[in-house]
DNA sequence: CGTTCAGTTGACTAAGGTCAATTCCCGTGG
DNA sequence: CCACGGGAATTGACCTTAGTCAACTGAACG
């Protein structure tokens, strides 16, 4: 259920046609480690899909950096407000490992969706689910204690401790990479 | 710009007609203050435009409860993650003073959809402002402290302490009661 | 008036931040 | 094959922010 097909086809219920037409448009990108998709202040003009690899969403304050969101492969990557409103993104889009990436550009997805209103479907199950998604931090943020949110972050992704530093997951959950470090060695106690 | 038909016509682009087809199926409601237009559990079958009012949305959490928004007059009130999947929703709606709304039901709503594609810009206005909302206000919640938030808050709806008790103004900004009256008094001393 | 509820203040606690020192891990070059 | 260098993670000591609980003030309203 990884790949870009399936997910077209068989959770947003568009045909093979469809896959057929945007394939032709899809631009594949390869990012090394550290590359950036997307950097604060430019316009986000493309939706990206994960083929293989992570990246992640941040913002910078004060120097610091505050991670946003983490995406792993099989999942959408965009600075969709930013895409949505054509404005400069306040956020940056940077690889965690080596990505290979699907990218829809604005115009083409334009094309798509003028088209036929098919499209439609795509433009709403992404809207949905990211709108959903972005309830669900919002919730966890407001509600959550640091150690409540790490564990529901395992819960999710249980391997995201292979894919990235403690660093970026200690940004991820809005804490010092010392804290979380503290957190997991009274996980173990605890248990 | 605080009524339904001006946002309808001027910020969505809709026509009058629109605005009239619309109004057959709108429904009043007034609430007291302290009713609840959504509990949680209950699936959200509306949209809702406040006419008049203050309302907010809240989960509860171990006995706790946490101000998830706050909606003031000229705003769009829904469990929209809920009205999306139709499943029960998380949260609650609550007025938090004597408020009319306005409702559109969900099967009226649909019908409005097939009616004719331009409700499609509606959908779509909806669904992108409150994403963005939820964008900027996760942001908050990551970088920002609450001295800040609290400020932003202040900026955002300048009105917003003559409608509201400090109590849902310290949970929306994800605090307690007597933090919020601390941070007041050294806002003061500060300026 | 007295009750009730919102807000403030004080004393203490807990969660997480900061900074610095140390250890672990892993890749690279001698 | 080992040694070393550098980033990642851990640990310790101390600080800051916000939470907790209780007492108190004050205005609102029956």
């Amino acid at each position: 259920m990884n790949n870009f097909r399936d997910i077209l086809i068989d959770k947003i219920g568009l045909q093979e046609e469809h896959y057929l037409n945007l394939s032709k448009v899809l631009k594949k990108v390869y990012l090394k480690k550290k590359d950036f998709l997307l950097k604060a202040g430019n316009i986000c003009s493309f939706i990206g899909f994960i083929q293989e690899g992570v990246l992640r969403s941040y913002v910078q304050k004060d120097g610091d950096e505050f991670n946003i969101d983490i995406y792993l492969q099989g999942s959408f990557v965009s600075s969709y407000t930013s895409f949505l409103t054509q404005m400069p993104s306040k956020g940056n889009l940077q690889a965690l490992a080596d990505t290979t990436i699907y990218i829809i550009p604005y115009k083409d997805y334009s094309e798509l969706l003028k088209s036929t209103g098919d499209w439609y479907l795509f433009g709403k199950y992404l809207a949905d689910t990211l709108f959903i998604k972005k309830c669900q931090r919002e919730t966890s943020l407001l509600t959550d204690s640091a150690t409540e949110r790490y564990r529901l972050l395992l819960k999710t992704y249980p391997q995201i401790e292979q894919l990235v530093t403690q660093y970026h997951i200690a940004s991820y959950l809005g804490i010092k990479p010392e804290s979380l470090s503290r957190i997991k060695s009274l996980t173990y106690i605890n248990e």
